[in-house]
RNA sequence: GCUCCCUUCGUCUAGCGGUCCAGGACGCUGGCCUCUCACGCCGGUAACAGGGGUUCGAGUCCCCUAGGGAGCACCA
């Protein structure tokens, strides 16, 4: 245990594999967060095992209800089921303590009545003779007990030898027992603490694959010694690289463009941010798509890249576009319903979201973009865009628009095919280019110039809406004449 | 300060010693298509951090430097 010994540093345990993601609750899931358990959540599925959910909520502090409830409903959106229910560290207080009473009574920690101002100056002293701040371990054979002080227990760490970790993606990488120092596992009102609660945990949940963030890796020697003193095996570790913001810096948790909350109300596809997220650190020859069938055929936490990788937006953004593009209409219902309804635009008096959603779901970024280019087709014209109208609905263009309206009210079939065959027939009497009548047309009964092609834009709004859109645009139009 | 990790186009990446005057994607950009917007199609732009080795040959292996990151709590 104290030498060097790579081969039991992560033995390979005859079981299925179980990885786990363990989020602490304490604001917004951020997108590096949502990767992490995508690469766990794919590799249980890749090899056909299990994933699990732990929510390390044992800050009692910072974490909160809400913070929980974005984690579940987040994951969810995702499809990034746990096998399982989720596991509460805050309900497993007694299993820590008993595994701090087994490690005291193997005499593998000991109580340490340090002060914190002694403490303090055992860092600094430390730091002035240029290690890193550590603990002495000046507590390990006191014999007395300070009544007056309440002791925290410390972890007696290996004095001698080194850790190996193999890591699946940083690959070999060893400390020296010498560099760790005695940490504490149990503060001072005997609540455990984070790496004697995670070992614990990992080690009854039966974890063969601990899949993290980078900033874990100068935390697994300490852990996998106690994994040892527990007399348990320590799993296989992988190691991702961190995700830095679109410029380059660290990732906040308070940066709202990359939490996943933000990302739905974005609008943004869950197809896409898993599609998005898997290419970051991970790739398969040229591939850009793929679908989650694939990822899970594909994906191996082994190929994960060991560098940082910094998010790009218009990427994710594109990404998300071309999803709205091939996804059947069917995939879409729902989660457009639900857009429409955050933004409080009103469904029933309209054309179908199917019928939209077929027109529109190829012409827009994402679904907050549908919202916003629909709803003339719900909600009445308040103003018209001033440019177009400016441009498009001027007196010379009133007799082709007065002629159009009537040509309109006279088709007795009213689909798109009809509706073109009128543009076209008069387009070409009064000599003119598609795009001159259309352009109008489309500004009088969408307020503005962009929508979907204007036969099945009129189709969508049903006649009754077109004759009398177009009846107020015909008066702005002679009011504006008017005007001179 | 100490320990550990990283470094190919602006960004995500391919590359696992010769097939690389470095490929794909996003972005940007020229053109085509076109009733608007978008899509689509054709083309362009742009990178091996620097320096030493090893080798017949290095983006690919080794070392150093520089730059970036993480951790070093009675937080998780």
């Amino acid at each position: 245990m104290t030498g060097t010994d790579p081969a039991s540093a992560s033995a390979t345990p005859d079981r299925p594999v179980r990885t786990r993601f363990a989020p602490s609750p304490t604001g917004d899931l951020h997108i590096g967060g949502v990767r992490t358990a995508l690469f766990s959540w794919l590799y249980a599925r890749h090899c056909e095992g299990e994933f699990l959910l732990r929510i390390e909520d044992t800050d009692r502090k910072r974490s909160t209800e809400e913070a929980i409830a974005v984690i579940l409903t987040g994951l969810r959106w995702l499809g990034l089921i746990a096998d399982q229910p989720p596991v509460l560290q805050s309900q497993r207080l007694d299993r820590h303590k008993k595994a701090i009473q087994q490690l005291l009574d193997a005499d593998k920690a000991y109580r340490c009545y340090c002060t914190p101002a002694e403490l303090a100056r055992m860092r600094e002293q430390a730091m002035a003779d240029g290690g890193k701040p550590r603990y002495d371990g000046r507590c390990r054979d006191r014999a007395d007990k300070p009544a007056a002080l309440r002791p925290v227990i410390r972890f007696k760490n290996p004095p001698a030898g080194e850790v190996v970790i193999d890591d699946l993606i940083q690959g070999r990488v060893v400390y020296r027992n010498a560099e760790l120092d005695d940490l504490i596992i149990a503060r001072a009102d005997g609540s455990p603490t984070y790496n004697l609660s995670v070992v614990v945990d990992d080690a009854d949940m039966q974890i063969t694959h601990v899949i993290r963030g980078d900033d874990h890796l100068n935390n697994t020697p300490r852990q996998i010694n106690i994994f040892r003193a527990l007399g348990q095996t320590p799993p296989h570790y992988a190691h991702l690289p961190l995700i830095l913001g679109p410029d380059g810096s660290k990732l906040s948790k308070r940066d709202g463009s990359t939490s996943i909350l933000a990302c739905k109300a974005q609008g943004l596809l869950p197809s896409a941010v898993l599609n998005y997220l898997v290419r970051l650190g991970w790739s398969h020859g040229d591939q850009e798509i793929f679908s989650l069938a694939e990822m899970i055929a594909l994906f191996d936490v082994r190929q994960v890249n060991k560098s940082a990788a910094a998010l790009n937006l218009e990427k994710l953004a594109w990404l998300n576009q071309h999803y709205m593009k091939i996804s059947p209409v069917a995939d879409l219902l729902a989660l457009a319903e639900a857009q429409f309804e955050r933004a409080g635009v009103a469904l029933a008096d309209g054309p179908g979201l199917t019928e939209l959603l077929a027109v529109q779901k190829e012409r827009v970024k994402n679904l907050q973009e549908l919202v916003e280019q629909s709803r003339f087709f719900y909600e009445d014209i308040v103003a018209y865009d001033k440019a177009a109208a400016k441009k498009h609905l001027r007196p010379a263009i009133l007799p082709a628009m007065e002629l159009l309206a009537g040509r309109l009210a006279a088709l007795t079939e009213w689909t798109g095919a009809d509706i073109k065959a009128v543009i076209d027939t008069l387009a070409t009497e009064l000599n003119m280019n598609m795009g001159r009548l259309a352009q109008p047309l489309r500004v009088a009964v969408t307020g503005g110039a962009i929508s979907p092609g204007i036969d099945m834009t009129l189709a969508l709004l049903g006649p009754d809406k077109v004759q009398q859109r177009l009846h107020t645009a015909l008066e702005y139009i002679r009011r504006r004449a008017r005007a001179g």
